[in-house]
RNA sequence: GGCGGAGUAGCCAAGUGGUAAGGCAAUGGUUUGCAAAACCGUCAUUCGAGGGUUCGAUUCCCUCCUCCGCCUCCA
């Protein structure tokens, strides 16, 4: 497949440089709390990419890291009264719950920053012993942007410079006096006070690893120093990800990511997310909305990833019946094919469109439009044709990371037994053709919302929309 | 201020130098005790505004307007 590369602002196809297997990494959670629909954005557009990958016969090797000790960690451990590892294990297992819940695959490697700090302390050493950081007096290490010429590269700092000058200026006369110059970041981070028990030995004195850090020597263990491609939101562009690449070079040389794949954020009505505006959902708050995971994937998965996604409530009752539509369409597709019928072909038949789109810088919403359209083409098929349209589009789902309501009703098992019997005593009245009844029983339901939907010869329940 | 990105129907959203996918909503019809559901239709002479290049631009160039992100932690 084709996709946009940051870096060189081009598109490349890719291809595994080992041969075999594409090995890629993406900057996962700091767990502090739940993730929003805005991390989320992100995690299921790598799993889209990853999935896109694998249905396309590509082996992968996919990384992402956990970060479990930072300010905010440990800010909001001490704020809840606990280790910073039982509270960063809460948090930790609330966010695989939910990735489950979205249908993302777990990465192969899942590695915390906490269980790598004598790789990262390595990882500093060799930067010190190159020239390309120094400690400070309070037991910090910097990394020294100058011993770095390449510095700035991705986010195309160099026509910033100017900016940058001004503003070390400005700073040089703050707090910040232990740096040589504002950009040097920090490596590892010198115990402070406010840390309290979170802080660990090394060659500076105790102290933690910085942020940036943490990726750098977590790819060095698991991807080496050459590796196919890095993810991350585009706010991870500068620094962390320019920071990575000034690290990794230095400690390890090799070409570090061979791509970059960054992901727009998500905007809530037209506007950022953010608490004080009460529009940062998380998925527990949507669920409490009734809106399954699936049809959040499919409004996170609905617009390019390259693009700004603006995602508002009602876009996702929308995904609600655009998936039902999908699943009716499969399930007519399903009844064309006789039970013996041997799939004798392997393309996608009127679901290449779909496919070349997702091929083709990862065009998702291409794709889902290709899957409607090639519906209704698919309509007219019977026999092999059909059998072989469904498995393209079976494949399509797949690359997606898409399941379908089995039936209208999936909120079946949760119907509470008082609105079952409601809904069921109105059907009789119904059948007994006392409608006065049947329609007073029926107002009562969507009072207390549910929706009542007649068939032929039975009747769905279904809760009402918002 | 610097850098990057975006403005396409009521909403979400693809796309292309050759005359606008798809989904939701809406709406007409069939069906239904009435609704809903289901099924069959309809739904942008137009792509933020104004110029320019071109046989032809929504797509390329220029100017302007609006919005968003990054420049400090952030997916």
């Amino acid at each position: 497949m084709r996709l946009f590369d940051t870096l060189t602002r081009t598109e490349r196809e890719l291809r595994p440089i080992d041969g075999s297997t594409f090995r890629f990494y993406c900057c996962g959670p700091t767990v502090y709390g739940p993730a929003h629909i805005g991390n989320f954005r992100t995690f299921v557009l790598q799993d889209v990419l990853r999935r896109t990958l694998e249905t396309g016969g590509i082996h992968t090797l996919h990384v992402r890291n956990i970060t479990d000790v930072d300010d905010k960690t440990i800010r909001d451990s001490q704020k809840a009264d606990r280790s910073l590892a039982a509270f960063t294990a809460g948090w930790t297992t609330k966010f695989h719950a939910d990735c489950e819940e979205l249908g993302l695959l777990p990465p192969h490697i899942e590695p915390s920053a906490v269980e790598h700090i004598p790789q990262q302390i390595t990882m500093i050493q060799t930067l010190v012993g190159n020239g390309n950081a120094y400690a400070s007096d309070d037991g910090s290490v910097y990394f020294k942007i100058s011993s770095f010429p390449d510095y700035g590269r991705l986010s195309h700092l160099d026509e910033r410079e100017l900016h940058l000058g001004k503003t070390q200026n400005a700073r040089s006369n703050s707090d910040e006096y232990e740096k040589d110059s504002l950009s040097d970041f920090v490596l590892w981070k010198g115990r402070k006070p406010e840390d309290g028990e979170n802080f660990w030995p090394s060659p500076w004195g105790d102290g933690r690893p910085g942020w940036h850090l943490e990726c750098s020597a977590m790819i060095q263990e698991y991807l080496g120093d050459s590796f196919d491609l890095h993810s991350g939101g585009v706010d991870l562009v500068f620094p962390h990800h320019e920071n990575e690449i000034a690290q990794s070079q230095c400690a390890c040389g090799g070409r570090f990511a061979a791509n970059w794949f960054h992901t727009a954020h998500l905007l809530v009505d037209g506007g950022k997310m953010s608490k004080s505006l009460g529009n940062l959902y998380t998925l527990a708050d949507l669920a409490a909305r009734g809106h399954t995971a699936m049809e959040v994937r499919y409004v996170l998965i609905g617009a390019h990833y390259r693009k700004p996604l603006n995602f508002t409530l009602d876009s996702l009752s929308g995904a609600r019946e655009a998936l039902a539509k999908l699943a009716k369409g499969a399930r007519h597709l399903a009844s064309k094919i006789e039970p013996d019928t041997r799939l004798t072909r392997a393309d996608f038949g009127p679901f290449q469109a779909a496919w070349d789109s997702l091929n083709h810088d990862l065009n998702i919403p291409g794709a889902l439009g290709g899957m409607f359209t090639g519906l209704r083409e698919a309509a007219q098929l019977t026999g092999t044709d059909a059998a072989a349209a469904l498995a393209g589009f079976n494949r399509l789902l797949r690359a997606l990371g898409l399941t379908l309501p089995e039936e209208m009703v999936h909120a079946s098992s949760e119907i509470p037994d008082a609105i079952q019997s409601l809904a069921e005593s109105r059907w009789q009245a119904r059948l007994a053709k006392n409608w006065a009844e049947s329609d007073t029983l029926r107002a009562q339901l969507a009072e207390q919302g549910w929706l009542v939907k007649d068939g032929k010869d039975t009747y769905t329940l279904e809760p009402a929309g918002n």
